[in-house]
DNA sequence: TAATGTTTTAAACGATCGTTTGAATTAATG
DNA sequence: CATTAATTCAAACGATCGTTTAAAACATTA
């Protein structure tokens, strides 16, 4: 076993605990307790404990979102002339950060922590969740409109935003799911989940848009 | 305007400052500063921060849950020996919160601080919420059931997770959705809003259970 | 009005927070 | 080996946290 670096450490250890309790619940003595390391070397290694948010992020989501566009680009070659298939664009979107929570390196953690990111009102951690995003969401909001022709840009956003939703519940709260359905979230099942992801979102997707009952204003 | 008691000053205040930022980013001082109230009057009529976020939750969660039901009642009743509608129940688990959050009262902040509350990862109130929630967890997958009478019970429970992540996801974070589409989703957009994520989350419910590609573990 | 119960108040409690400092230690370089 | 750079360390900084106390202010009832 060779050394782990004082860095990945504190990583590891706060992408841990961000993960379980979530940042503003988490001090910079708990994680220097479990990552055992002194408290100053988070403030030389990273900065701050925002900072150090960032990082923790940063480190897995990064390969996550190189990976989802590849697998995008491969579904855009294999579609050649055809049009590119719904199915294909979620699990190019879904599959890169489930297979991350299958990994035992990267655990459970780090997808929870995504989930709640997600779900966060952290100021700062939202521009930088964006400015991490931005090329994944041009490029799937691109395929959307591609494997979705009849269906129009507003409504294609907003049953992007409930797919987002659907995503990120199930990335953070996959543990209580596995209570309810006694199937456990994580292992061989991966792929399972993803597929049920899959139907679900690409069911709301081509759902037939109604008109409301009543559009009074206007 | 009649005199507003400390209790309620507290609840509002508490609401909107959890709802903003989240439990653990809110100190009390901040709350009482918004209240325009003593510090001590928390504990005075609170007993504990943790106890003062219950009271916020319950104060509109408990009617809303009610309301939740009646519908739910009242869709049974017109259904009669028909087989309940799945657009029936999902108008009746999603109109009451999404109405709440139209309301310039109880405004965004409630919606918005339970969307949160669902992916907090705080032991002691996901064990409030659940017992907040017991009766309308059981008529609703009752219902469920009812209504999707080919879908496995294991099916309806996946789906039902994705849809309150959608559910959530829209309570917590309509905001920017709203920047996303340019249209606004609060007053007059109610029903719309409600209709769209019905249109999408029956759409997800309905959708057919492909098998996954291989099952080689077993 | 006197007595009793309820609510509000200022002040302090010990604990913990993110961050900074400067010296001790280790690693790298000439 | 000597010197410089990089890293670790214990200790402390001021600020803020949730909670408690006990007296002051107010309201209610006899």
């Amino acid at each position: 076993m060779l050394k782990v670096d004082t860095k990945t450490k504190i990583l590891d250890a706060a992408e841990k605990l961000f993960a379980q309790k979530g940042f503003d619940a988490v001090s910079l003595r708990n994680i220097v307790e479990i990552a055992k390391v002194n408290l100053a070397a988070v403030h030389y290694h990273f900065g701050s404990k925002q900072a150090l948010l960032h990082k923790v992020v940063s480190r897995r989501f990064r390969p996550i979102n190189k990976e989802r566009l590849n697998m995008l680009e491969n579904a855009r070659n294999k579609a050649g002339k055809n049009k590119l298939k719904l199915e294909a664009v979620l699990e190019s979107l879904f599959f890169p950060i489930f297979r991350a929570q299958a990994n035992p390196k990267a655990g459970i953690s780090f997808t929870r922590l995504i989930g709640r990111v997600v779900f966060d009102r952290n100021k700062e951690l939202q521009k930088f969740m964006l400015s991490e995003l931005t090329e994944v969401i041009i490029q799937f909001s691109k395929a959307f409109d591609e494997a979705l022709p009849n269906l129009e840009k507003t409504e294609i956003d907003w049953r992007s935003h409930f797919m987002a939703g659907a995503m990120a519940h199930t990335l953070c709260n996959a543990d209580l799911l596995s209570d309810f359905t006694k199937t456990n979230a994580n292992d061989s099942e991966l792929e399972i989940t993803v597929q049920r992801l899959i139907d679900f979102t690409a069911g709301g997707f081509r759902a037939k848009v109604s008109k409301t009952p009543n559009t009074k204003k206007r």
